[in-house]
Parts: C-alpha cells; sequence; structure tokens
DNA sequence: CAGTGAACTTGACCTGGATCAAGATGGCAT
DNA sequence: ATGCCATCTTGATCCAGGTCAAGTTCACTG
C-alpha cells in the first residue's frame, strides 16, 4: 500500500511526501536502485549537491518536451513518465516507460536537444542532474562514470528487447511480454511482482507495442477470461505466471 | 569505388589492406568518425596503444556470440557487421547494422556477457577496445569519456528512431525509412549518398524491419517500376530522393 | 452529485502484409 | 563450364490484427 501511494500517489500526498522528503540521496528509500549505487560516503555526498530535487509534476505535464536545449538527465523520484517521439506527420511512438529509480534523457546526451518529450503518467516527482556537473563529477569518480556507462548501456539492451518484440511477436506475446517485464521492474523496485496498479491508459500500452487499442483490451479481456490474469481497470494481478511465460516465450 | 572495395573487400584486398594498413589512429582513414574523435595527440596515442587490430572476419563470420563474456568494445574498420537477438524459441531479430566507424557491443557494459550475436556481413575487419583499459583511460581522458558517453547516447537515439518505424509505419514507409538511413550514414562516411551497394541480404533487411522477405522484395520492385530507385540486385541507386523523402515522413 | 468528455469494451467487417507455392537468378565450389 | 544451394522474385490465398461503429464505465468539474 504504501507501494503504490509512492507509484501513484495522490496530489495532497505528493505535497506530504515532498515536506517528509530525505533531502540527500543516502537517506533516499530508492538508493540502491539509483545512481549513486556503489559510491563512497563523500563521492555521494558531492553528487548530492549537484542534484537539483523537483516541485512535483502533475499528471500528463511534461518534464522536458522534445527539442528543448539539453541541460538534466534526470532520475525518477516518484510516479512514472513515459517519453514520446513525434514523427514528421505528427505520429507519436512512446518509446519507454519510467519508474522511480529510472534515468530519464540519456539519448539526449549527444545533441544539445531532448530527442523526444517526457510527460508524466501520474503525480510525478523528479531528481535533476545538470549534465555538465555531472560529467565532471564523473571524470573525478571512478564508480560514478562506471555507473553512467551501465545506465546507458542497460537502456541500450532494453530497446533492443522492445526491438525483438515489435519486430518478431504477436500481439499476445507482446502483451503478455510486456505485463511480465513490468512485474519485474516493479519487484525489482520492492513492490508486489504479481499485483500492481498500471501507470499507463490502455492507449498508452497498445502505442508502446505497435498495437490498436481495441486490441489490447480483447486481449486483456481474453487473458481474464481464461484465468491467467485478473483485471480491474488499471488494477492487474498475475494469477498464472507459469502459463504467462510461455504465452510470451 | 574505393569506398565500395573499403565496403564489400574480396579476401585478397582485405589481405592486401591489412599489410597497408595503418598502425595508428592518427593516419586512419576513420579518425574523423571513429572514438579519438577530438583527443588531443598524446591521449590519441594512449588510446592507440590499447587498440587491438584484429585479423579480418569472413562473411558469416561472428565477432562475438550472445553470451560471449564481455571484455571489449569493437570499432569497424572495413565491412559490416549485423547484431543480432535470440528469442528463447529461436527466433530471431536483428537488433542493427554497423558499418565502418561505427562501435560494437555497448549493449553489453552492464553485464558481463555480450547481449547479441555480432556477424561480419562482408569481409570485414575490426579494432577491439579492451573495456577495462577504454574505462580506466576515458577516466583520466575527459575528452575519451564524452566520446563513449555521445556514441551510448547516439546508439540509444538510432534504436529509438526504430522503434518508431517497427511500431508506427507501414512496409513502405519501414523499407524506404531504411534506404534512407542507410544513405545518410553512407554519406557521413564519405561515400556515394544516392548509390551503394547493400552489405545486407533481402532477408537480413526484413528481418531488421519486421516483415516478409516476399514484402520487401516486392516493395522494391515497385518503388523500381515507379522510377524511385534502380535496384540490380544488392545495387541501389536512389533516383529521386525528395519522392522518396515523402514516402517515409 | 449530475454532467461531460476521455478511456475502455465489444462486435462486425476489412485489409495489409504474411504465408504458401513455384520458379528464376546468382554466387561458388568442383 | 556445370551443378548446387542460397537468395530473390512473382503470383495466389489467407488471416491477425486494424478500422469502424456503438455503447459503457470512469474520473473530473462545477
Amino acid at each position: 500500500m504504501i507501494q503504490n501511494a509512492a507509484i501513484i500517489p495522490l496530489l495532497k500526498d505528493v505535497a506530504r511526501q515532498e515536506h517528509q522528503l530525505q533531502l540527500t540521496c543516502d537517506s533516499c528509500a530508492l538508493y540502491s536502485l539509483c545512481l549513486p549505487l556503489g559510491l563512497h560516503r563523500n563521492d555521494l555526498l558531492t553528487l548530492d549537491s549537484i542534484i537539483r530535487r523537483s516541485k512535483p509534476l502533475a499528471r500528463g505535464q511534461a518534464l522536458y518536451k522534445m527539442a528543448d536545449s539539453f541541460d538534466s538527465l534526470f532520475v525518477v523520484r516518484s510516479g512514472a513518465f513515459k517519453t514520446t517521439l513525434t514523427a514528421a506527420d505528427g505520429r507519436e511512438q512512446i518509446t519507454g516507460f519510467y519508474l522511480p529509480g529510472d534515468l530519464i534523457g540519456m539519448d539526449a546526451i549527444h545533441t544539445g536537444q531532448y530527442q523526444a518529450t517526457a510527460t508524466a503518467l501520474t503525480s510525478s516527482s523528479v531528481c535533476g542532474l545538470p549534465y555538465d556537473r555531472l560529467q565532471e563529477l564523473s571524470q573525478a569518480i571512478p564508480a560514478l562514470q562506471q555507473q553512467i556507462y551501465n545506465r546507458l548501456s542497460k537502456e541500450l539492451s532494453s530497446d533492443k528487447q522492445l526491438l525483438m518484440m515489435l519486430g518478431q511477436k504477436t500481439a499476445m506475446e507482446k502483451l503478455v511480454g510486456f505485463l511480465m517485464s513490468l512485474s519485474r521492474r516493479f519487484e525489482e523496485r520492492g513492490y508486489a511482482a504479481n499485483r500492481f496498479q498500471l501507470p499507463m491508459s490502455r492507449i498508452d500500452i497498445a502505442n508502446h507495442l505497435g498495437l490498436a487499442i481495441e486490441t489490447v483490451s480483447r486481449l486483456l479481456t481474453q487473458l481474464s477470461n481464461d484465468s491467467l490474469i485478473d483485471c480491474q481497470g488499471k488494477m492487474i494481478e498475475l494469477l498464472d505466471k507459469p502459463k504467462l511465460k510461455t504465452l510470451c516465450s
């Protein structure tokens, strides 16, 4: 329950959290998921000194927009985000969903501009890491440099996994694969692996997986009918993980 | 013609090149595309000292295989590579094509193992960069650290572009988008932008774009009939770039 | 707590691209 | 040269999933 509050807090909850919130990384609940992982105490304090803790963002609010000038990476502190690419003709593709501890904006490093739009899916807050300062620090702190390499590499890997999903798999495989990957990510964060609130709409899921909303809706119904999941609106419970696993391999 | 020889050299050509090949980065034709870009002379020599220049690989030969233990990144020196993910059920997805100057293996950094299989599409050669040494050097050389961040970020960006292609676009848009992106990449490398040899088979293109081979073949025929491209086997000439651009936006 | 618009579900139908099938072409080894 | 196996092309058919349509439910707002 505390977990769910952390994912989809009401506005007033966020305000309260904000007030109570640890002001240093070393007392942060996300410590073990976040960038400072593996840093020594002094280095941690140095990193801490450059971090800008944001006001909470409301659902639907943009953290940054595509083509905005790039200055910071962001760590999700609470809530959830999506990043969207917009094509010349206006079509949009959701390229990723980001949960607490995830790092957003890394695809902008090689240019002066953000390459996508990052939007809060629920009330959310972030820690901002000014890139120029981060670069300097990572030059001085080997463990930090390594962390950054690792984070970049990890996002590369998961994008390539997603390419496999989009390129090879059927609608059902895509959807179940998506649910399983969400489940794993919640679990990594210490939340329940088998019962969670989807932070995104069916529309977002469909777009992300290259499907029609109707297809997503129908497949969720079908999984429900087959008692593989229980699905009440955005609340999902995974009832038969082994069978689900066979559906997405 | 020299360009094509560099992309698809005969084995004997490679052997000859190997012999003639500059042994230092600062005399390498790829210098401006490659990792050393922006390094000062002394730093360049230091980087140079850790580079392992490989024997040429024959067409179809693997540079590394998925789950092999990770130790080096590789820069393509000549030829071309594909990287392939293999799913549990054996299905494969080509997650990227790599041309001279491109860096391969970055998705492996965050684990001890390569995350994909890298295969030479033609006779090719690479420069190997032992990751532990590279990490140390980039700690000492700010410009190198920055280059590595940039390269990782750039690959992230292009993967996300690809996600957009796979998620949103029709078969024709995918194929034309693919051709245009190849054209741009050849041009960046100083080769002709409008006339080039495809280093990969139709099968590989189809797999990469999530299409059937038959579809790729049909669409190429159609583009030929409409005089938008000229297509003789693997030789492609882009005849009407403006119209092609409208087909993929 | 009624009104409103967005999100979601379900059904009926349609189509883009997959699959199946049958050559044609081409690169390579002998 | 010749034969062989890969790759590629082209045509015919099929179907997964998209599109269209018509409600239903949900979450805000006033």
